[in-house]
DNA sequence: TCTGGGGTCCTAGGACCC
DNA sequence: TCTGGGGTCCTAGGACCC
């Protein structure tokens, strides 16, 4: 028995959700998105494949998907829908006795131990199909790293092996955004040094990248190119380190008071997730949208931590205050509180979806 | 094309301390 | 005159992900 992980991924889970619930909009052309209104502010969540052929995709804004595909149906995020239905999903993944950590709605690591893993993938697949009326694709990795960028190659309803002995000739030449952890930003600014390629990433000067990336970052964009990820699937239970709300208005807030206003209403919000949560907030951080998408931040550490709504609402506008004069229409307004640290800080830092050890753990 | 909402972690710079 | 050398904490911003 040899050891894997698995990365499962539903496809195109919104929009398969709810063709279960409406089976007449199969195969049409469906956008999930906003409060289902095209014309209004807001990104499509998920395209159904069909949709994806008129060039809609995640994080386009409405209005684009709109003129894009004027026939498609638009549908609002139907949050209670999609967390029952995958519930069911990883339900099933768990039934099968590996550790699976849940990464989100519609995905999730597995750890497995077999001789067959396409079979085993396969049953897998077949499975969740059975029970949930959903299909996915897997990826199959000798760690999260690869298992996570093997899925997509197999997609839609596909099994993909991407272990390390297959890494360099399939990643190699790729741009290093493909990698996982490596967005426009990052690749950029490894363009601008001549790094262009996961191959070029992978046997980049180590001292270079700590210089433009900083000490940890820099050798981790390598590991990650080399395909290296030593963190665990687990199923630890995730505990949220704070709750936020915020709101993008449809008509920007051109008045002071007004600001004032929803910013009581959305730090209410907060405030409640708060006391559902149980746990004092100890700091408070507004965020505040102007036109043209300016987005800045100020925070306040409370005097003591809190769970009252009075103080959380407090918190907010002594924040705003520390805001210097705002001149431009505001088109959004956020209020994030943050727990108090009970844990020593994880001196383990590593990516932020990885949950890897981090450059000092091991021996990199 | 005019860009949601909810998160996490890393980095840099200033304050402060010895 | 030309300004130590850390260490840690706090804050704002950047980047990424689902």
């Amino acid at each position: 028995m040899t050891a894997f992980v698995f990365h499962v991924d539903l496809d195109q889970f919104l929009a398969a959700v709810e063709v279960l619930r409406r089976p007449e909009l199969r195969g049409r052309p469906v956008v999930v998105g906003g409060d289902g209104d095209p014309t209004k502010r807001g990104v499509v969540s998920t395209a159904s494949y069909e949709a994806r052929a008129f060039g809609v995709g995640s994080g386009m804004p409405l209005r684009t998907a709109l003129r894009r595909c004027p026939e498609a149906v638009f549908l609002p995020v139907d949050a209670p829908l999609y967390l029952e239905a995958s519930r069911r999903v990883m339900d099933t993944l768990r039934s099968f006795g590996f550790v699976v950590q849940v990464m989100g709605w519609d995905e999730a690591f597995v750890a497995v131990e077999t001789d067959d893993p396409q079979s085993l993938a396969r049953e897998i697949q077949r499975r969740v199909v059975d029970r949930t009326e959903l299909w996915c694709s897997i990826g199959i990795g000798d760690n999260k790293l690869q298992a996570k960028i093997a899925t997509d190659a197999g997609k839609p309803a596909g099994v993909f092996r991407l272990t390390s002995d297959r890494w360099a000739e399939w990643m190699g030449s790729r741009p290093t955004d493909a990698l996982w952890g490596i967005g426009s930003k990052t690749a950029r600014k490894l363009a601008a040094i001549g790094i262009g390629t996961v191959d070029e990433l992978a046997s980049a000067d180590l001292d270079r990248l700590r210089a433009v990336f900083g000490p940890s970052t820099g050798p981790w964009l390598a590991r990650l190119a080399r395909g290296e990820d030593t963190s665990r699937v687990s199923d630890a239970p995730w505990i949220p380190k704070g709750v936020s709300r915020e709101r993008t208005f449809q008509a920007d807030l051109a008045t002071h008071d007004d600001v004032l206003r929803e910013l009581d209403r959305v730090a209410s919000e907060t405030a409640e997730d708060v006391r559902k949560d149980g746990r004092p907030a100890a700091r408070v951080v507004v965020k505040v949208r102007l036109i043209p998408f300016i987005t800045k931040t100020r925070g306040v550490t409370l005097p003591a931590p809190s769970s009252a709504p009075g103080d959380i609402v407090a918190g907010a506008r002594a924040a705003l205050e520390r805001f210097p004069p705002i001149e431009r229409p505001v088109r959004l307004l956020g209020v994030r509180a943050e727990f108090a640290e009970d844990d020593p800080p994880n001196g383990d830092r590593g990516h932020p979806m990885l949950n890897s050890p981090g450059p000092d753990a091991d021996d990199g």
